[in-house]
Parts: C-alpha cells; structure tokens; sequence
DNA sequence: TAGTGTGTAGACAAATCGGTCTACTTTGTA
DNA sequence: TACAAAGTAGACCGATTTGTCTACACACTA
C-alpha cells in the first residue's frame, strides 16, 4: 500500500541528492515518477514535507548500512577500520544502497537552509546526533577523545571527498592517524 | 574606480554566504545593494560571473585572515594551536572579517553545483588546495600524514561546527588529538 | 561645446517556481 | 453491483527567476 508515496520520496530523494534540493522542481519529480500532482499533494502538504520524507528515508538507508559494516567488530582499531573503509568504498561508489556519491545529503541540505530553526535543519543535525550514537555504541576503550576524534574525522573525509574530488587516499590517512591514538 | 562592481560583489557575497546561493536572486543583490541592473550586466555577463566573483573575494579575504592567523608559529605544536583557535573564534562569530559564521563557503556552494566540471565546482576545489599549500608552508616537520591529518580535521570541525551548531569545543579537541600526533 | 563613459529606473520577456483546482478514471471492497 | 477512496491529466494562479531593452541623466574630456 501507498506505493505511489514511496515512489514519490525514492524518486525525490535520488533527485534532491544528486542536483540538490533547490535545483529540484516539483514538475521534474512528478515528471520522472509519472506521479500526478495532485497525488503529491494529497501525501505532502508542502515541497519541505517532501524534503523531510526524502531526509528521513536517507537517514534509516544510512543508519541501516554503517549498522551493517561495523556489525562484526571485536576491537576499537577495527570499528575504525571498518567504518573508513565503508566511507571509502562509498566515495568509490562501490556502495550501490547508497547512490552514487556526492557528498552527505545533510550537509548539502543543511548548506540550502540558512534558517537554522526549520524542521530541515533541525532533521540534519538529529541524524548527525544519531550517528555519533551509533559508533559510539560500538566503541570499547574509555579514550576520552576518540569518539570526538573519529566523527569529527568523519566529517572532513566526506567534505574532502566530495569537494576536492580526492578520496580514495583519505579514508586510509584517517585510519593510520586514529590508529595512532 | 569600479566602485559599483565592488558593491555588487560584497553585497552579492553577504547574501550569497548568508542565505545560499540559489536562495538569492539578482533582483535581491540589486535591491539591497541599490544598483541598477543595467549596471550589474554590465560587469558580470551571467549570475553565474557573479557568484565567481564573490567566490574570488571570499578566497582572499579567507586566505588574508588565514596567513594573518599563522604568521608568527615557531612550531607545528604552534601552527595547530592557532589554526584551530582562530577557526574556534570563527565559529564563535569573533572574528567580524569573515562574517556571521555559517560554515565554509565553498562547501556550501560546491553542494549547490552538481556538474563538478563547472567553473564553480573547480573553484571550490581550487580554494581548499590553497589553504592546504598555506598551512604547508607554515609546516616544519617531515611527519607522514600531519599536514592530512590537519586538514581533514579542519574540514570535519568546520561542519561539524555549522551542522551540529556546537562548534565551541570541537576545535579544542583537534588540538588535542592532532598534538597527540 | 559636443561627444562618450557609465550610470539610473524600470518595463518587459520567457521560463519556472510551488501550489490549487476541475473533471474524469481506476480500483478495492462491502 | 454500487459506492467511496485514490488515482490521472493538466489548466491555471500569482509570484519569482535570469536576462534584455528603452529612455534618460550625469560627468569627464577632446
């Protein structure tokens, strides 16, 4: 059932992520579904409702994922291993869940929002928050800076990645740097 | 000479960094700005020339601050510690030369462009392989992956900084991890 | 004095934006 | 079979987008 909603938000999502959000009208979301307007609108009050619906299933798609790659990790230096490797595979689109890359999508949403009260920009700091949760999870040792140190490393890798074209090396350089710690 | 073109660029470059660049149209550069449009066509042939030039200014001003911040390190231990207090003061909105801060520039913008053969996109990149030769330059030992390591981190703290909107302590746990090096 | 920049104000064009609406068709179920 | 829900196509709305164009004003210089 409401298959037409999925296919709304799993074709927004492709568009928004790949051109940003506003470079995408509604008309071309509704011309590559071959949904009606009106049936947008029966499911999404608002293009931002959609955004937010888009937001949301980015968010489990990716939880869903890192869950998996740090699923079997037994020590600190391979939940590190496991989750820049992941990253790396993922710049080299060699993660097919995840799209082809270009960049984070709540970043990149978060760059189209100035106001930072909006449900949008509220929405891409919480998944931040629940990523940081989730490694965080799978982390042993007491280091009081590592957790801090590897999302913060995180970060840089993908805005690096994605600007400067540049990530195969990256993620490899994070590894040998937190290793150090 | 060329006043009005200085305007329009610092104009457009304060609403473009501010709001984004596709939330901002041309009428809205002019309104504030109060130049008449004629006269923007004149100087720049597309918005496109525009947001290229505000780009520019926005690298110079940043690189300015930039040396201006690292000018006197008498060692790598130094060169960090500057480097992330004086990001730390930016995100604190201390530092008035680089504006309200609402994360780097070029990344936002290079999350605005999707065709990464665009003139834009390459700027971007260009930008962040200038800073990356700065802080080089001020570098003095031979440590495999320090000058990466800095960098990565810069651009983790930077959006972590903008994302998350808890950007005081993040760049005094760069320094700590990155002295640890 | 006459001519040439460079500026202004703003109408205008063509396209697109998000969003509403009418009129009709399909589909699932009681 | 009959009815209600949910879908379709697409015209339409007002606002906004980038960019062009006309008509005119001012200032500098030959």
């Amino acid at each position: 059932m409401n298959k037409k909603r999925e296919l709304l938000i799993s074709t927004a999502l492709e568009l928004f992520y790949e051109n940003g959000v506003n470079s995408i009208g509604i008309n071309e979301i509704l011309k590559i579904s071959g949904v009606a307007k009106r049936t947008l609108y029966s499911h999404f009050e608002s293009k931002n409702i959609l955004v937010l619906a888009a937001l949301r299933q980015r968010h489990e798609t990716f939880i869903a994922w890192l869950e998996e790659q740090l699923s079997d990790t037994k020590s600190d230096q391979e939940v590190i291993k496991q989750l820049f490797n992941a990253l790396g595979n993922w710049f080299d689109n060699k993660e097919p869940r995840l799209g082809n890359f270009r960049g984070c999508f709540f970043i990149n949403t978060a760059a189209e929002f100035s106001d930072k009260g909006s449900d949008i920009s509220r929405y891409c700091s919480e998944h931040k928050e629940e990523v940081r949760l989730l490694i965080q999870k799978k982390l042993t040792s007491d280091h009081p800076h590592l957790l801090d140190a590897i999302c913060i490393m995180k970060e840089g890798a993908i805005t690096t990645a994605y600007v400067t074209g540049r990530g195969s090396d990256v993620t490899s350089k994070c590894i040998k740097v937190l290793c150090a710690l």
